[in-house]
Order: C-alpha cells, then sequence, then structure tokens
DNA sequence: CGTGTAGTTGATGCTCCTCAATTTTTGTGG
DNA sequence: CCACAAAAATTGAGGAGCATCAACTACACG
C-alpha cells in the first residue's frame, strides 16, 4: 500500500537485502506473513487481489523507486508479482517499526508516505466512479509514457488482461478501445507492447472527456453504420 | 482522509475547540487553508468533492469517533459538510505536527492512522469497480445499521442524492433500488430517513452477490446469467 | 505441427443513465 | 394551522456503455 521509498529505508538505516524475481514470479502472496518491505528497483509489478468467480483486480503497477509490501497486520492482503525482470531492495518490517518507534524523524517520514498513499487511493476510487472506458485508458496510455517512455517510445510491460484488471473493464473492451484509438491515429502500437503517441493533445483531451468520441461508431465505420433502434 | 481519532488528540496534549454546525454548513471548503484536524462529537458530516458537470463524488461519510481535516499540502483538497446539527472537537494541524516531531509515540500513532486510511481508501476502490448498484446499497445499508442503529431502527441522516454520489450512482438507481428492496419486503421505510431491517440474511447475501436477485422482476423477466464468469 | 496463450472482432443483451412526468415531503409566511 | 412553493423522491420509457459469448487470428514453444 504505502510508498516506503529508498529515501526512508537509508534514513532507518536498516540492513538491506537485494532480490531478484523473473516475470510471472510472486513476490509473496496473499496470506503471506508480511516480514519485509520493498521497493522497485529495476523492472516492473503488479499489486492483485483475487476476487471469487476467477475474477482479478490489480490494485496498483510498481516501476523503479516505488515502494510496497508494508502491512498493518501480520499477513499481506494483496499478492505482488513481476512482470519482467526485477530487482527489488528489502528491509525488515520489524526493524523499520522498531527504528520508527525512537527516531522522531522516521516516524514523521513514514507518516508523509503513508498519508500520501491514502490521497492517491482516494483520488483513484474517484477516478474508477465517473470514468468511462475511453478516459481511463486514455489517462493511462498517458501516465505509461511518462514513466516508461524512452525517447518518445512506451514499451508496456503489462498484458492487456492486466490493464483490465487494473480497471475492471473486460480485456474486449481494453482491445476495442486501443484499436479505435490507433484508427484515429491518435497511437501507434508496432507489437502488443510497443506504441508511441501520435497525437498527444487529443489523447489529453480524452482522458479528461471521451463524450464526443464516437467510439462504437468508429469501430464499426467500414461497415454501414446502423441506427436502426431495436424492437422490444 | 485520515482518521486523526480524540484518542490521538489527547496523546498530543493540544488545545481543543469545540465548534457546532447545523445541517447544510460547511466545515471547510475545498481550497481553504488546512489549518484544523476535527474529529465528530455528536452528528453527522460528509467529505465531498466537486466534478464538472455539476457532479458531486462523496468520498466518506462521518459519525461521532471518526476524524477528518488532515492535509498533507497547506490547502484541503474536499469540502466537508454537515448533514445533521453537528457538534466537532478540532485541534491546530500546525500544533499537532510540532508535537510529533518530538514524539515518536504520537508520530507513530500517525502513522498507524494514515496506513489505516491508505487500506480502507483502497477496499473501496475495489467496491466501487466490481459491484453491482444492488450489491453496494445493500451493503451500505447493513453498515448504516451497525453505526446509526437504536434498538433495530436506523435513522439515515443523508438524502438520497448523498447515497447516489457516494456511489457514482444516480438518484434514480438509488430509489428504484430500495424500493425494490421494499417491494421483496427485506427493508421497510417508515419515511424517507427512517428504516427497519427485516431480513438480514437475505440483505447479507445481496451484498456479496444480487446477480439472483431478481431486481427489475415486475417488468423483465430474471436473468440465470451472472456476471463475471471468465471460463473458456 | 499440434497445442496453448494472447489478442481481436462481431453479435447480442444486461445494467444503469438520461430525460421527462408525477408524487411526496419539506420549508415558509400568512 | 393551512396554503403554497421549492426541494426531494419516485416512476416510466428508451438509450448508452460495457459485459458476455463465440469465433477467429497470430504467435510461441515443445
Amino acid at each position: 500500500v504505502i510508498n516506503i521509498e529508498g529515501t526512508i529505508l537509508a534514513a532507518a538505516k536498516l540492513k538491506i537485502i537485494d532480490l531478484s524475481y523473473s516475470p510471472g514470479d510472486s513476490v509473496y502472496e496473499h496470506g503471506a506473513p508480511a516480514h519485509f518491505v520493498y521497493t522497485v528497483d529495476t523492472g516492473a509489478l503488479c499489486r492483485l487481489r483475487l476476487l471469487p468467480e476467477d475474477r482479478r483486480s490489480i490494485l496498483q503497477f510498481l516501476f523503479p523507486g516505488d515502494g510496497f509490501g508494508y502491512e498493518i497486520g501480520r499477513h499481506h492482503r494483496d499478492t505482488a508479482q513481476a512482470l519482467t525482470h526485477t530487482k527489488l531492495r528489502a528491509a525488515s518490517r520489524e526493524a523499520l517499526r522498531a527504528a520508527a518507534k525512537s527516531n522522531a524523524r522516521l516516524a514523521n517520514l513514514l507518516f508523509a508516505a503513508a498519508a500520501n498513499a491514502a490521497v492517491v487511493a482516494e483520488e483513484r476510487a474517484d477516478m474508477l466512479r465517473f470514468r468511462t472506458a475511453t478516459e481511463q485508458i486514455a489517462q493511462f496510455l498517458l501516465e505509461m509514457e511518462v514513466r516508461l517512455s524512452i525517447r518518445g517510445q512506451i514499451d508496456l510491460p503489462m498484458r492487456r488482461y492486466h490493464i483490465a484488471d487494473y480497471f475492471g473493464l473486460t480485456v474486449e473492451t481494453v482491445s476495442r478501445t486501443i484499436t479505435a484509438l490507433q484508427r484515429e491515429k491518435i497511437i501507434e502500437f508496432r507489437d502488443r507492447a510497443q506504441y508511441v503517441i501520435r497525437d498527444k493533445r487529443r489523447l489529453r483531451q480524452l482522458a479528461s472527456d471521451a463524450s464526443d468520441f464516437e467510439f462504437w461508431s468508429i469501430l464499426k465505420r467500414p461497415s454501414k453504420v446502423r441506427r436502426g433502434r431495436r424492437q422490444p
């Protein structure tokens, strides 16, 4: 949940362990004892939760600099999974807690990190409530550019179904939306992972309001556009 | 965001101010300088955010014992509004911060409160993603019973549109759902505010899975297809 | 080569929203 | 206390957005 960054671990003067994971590996699983806190050195991960009926909910994608793994209770409430080859640095949660007990400065850093996490989580709840699929995915593509782009080229570490589970959509909707954005020449995918933003102004506009984006009609354009109403 | 409870304020030995509000009064508004943190003594409030196009988003309902108003930055990011006659206790945010700087125990209490707020916010984001209107409202009615019931009778301090803005639904959907629950004799409303839970078992069941609830049963045939399967 | 996984595309329909009309409740002044 | 206006809540019809189901393509890997 909470972004325990490298600066915090340095302030605590804790012993750091280096870890390495391959795509698909779990750093920890739901229900496991929460012994460590982690920060991402290189690579990409996601925090997820399994729901009834084979659904998954992805809480967060994690990139270099992000922290995760801190729990209030004794056990992890989520699962952390590597998306690519990933290197982490870990420190003992108990040692961190013990250090915070006598070190007011450290405790205040932790407080600030947790308060920030709460704000971010509330913002996200807001996003999920009111934005359409197109708005959310446009926003997502913009954010991934900020974090991942190399000379304008973005290499997505996650699959379509990760994006779907992050927003509570289906893979079909994600696919259709991305296809529509390509047809409009707003983005361009070289393969399934690599893309370039061609029209950032329109993408930004879509991220804030997709109401004038005629999503389905664009998809149906090759064939005749049927506006005929369904019979009751 | 963060639940700064009375116990925390007591630990900080801060000067406490007593405040009183009438229904509709704002405790603070979006953009105002964040000078104080508050705990609810009596009454009910909500934290909300105004969105484009006359939409509102209610982040949280607040009842006796709940804390609110703490901000990371210098200004409030939300608005806090009284729903009923309300009494609050307030303390200076700066004084709290200053006390935490030298008091590691206090700083750790603040950290725990913030970490808890982050967990709650993440849970809520999850709720909003995957649950239907019926599931969310059933859950809501159960939670209000826990916090507000007096001898089995619940007196809702909020309007229908507050509930709608809390879940990102419309008042019409909230109204239809509540009417359906009454029709099924699961709950019973005396007036718009006061209700009694008549069949808690079924309400609990609906809160976790409303797929077999024949919601539009009067108008439409029930569907036997459940949402959310993903199997080849 | 088959087999499996990821992704795309199409047809159909459920859930909830929008708009509009109506009823009920609340608040105010005579 | 009632009359009246304003606000809140309910009800109905129809449509938008996304899910579901199904079929198909593309690619990886033994």
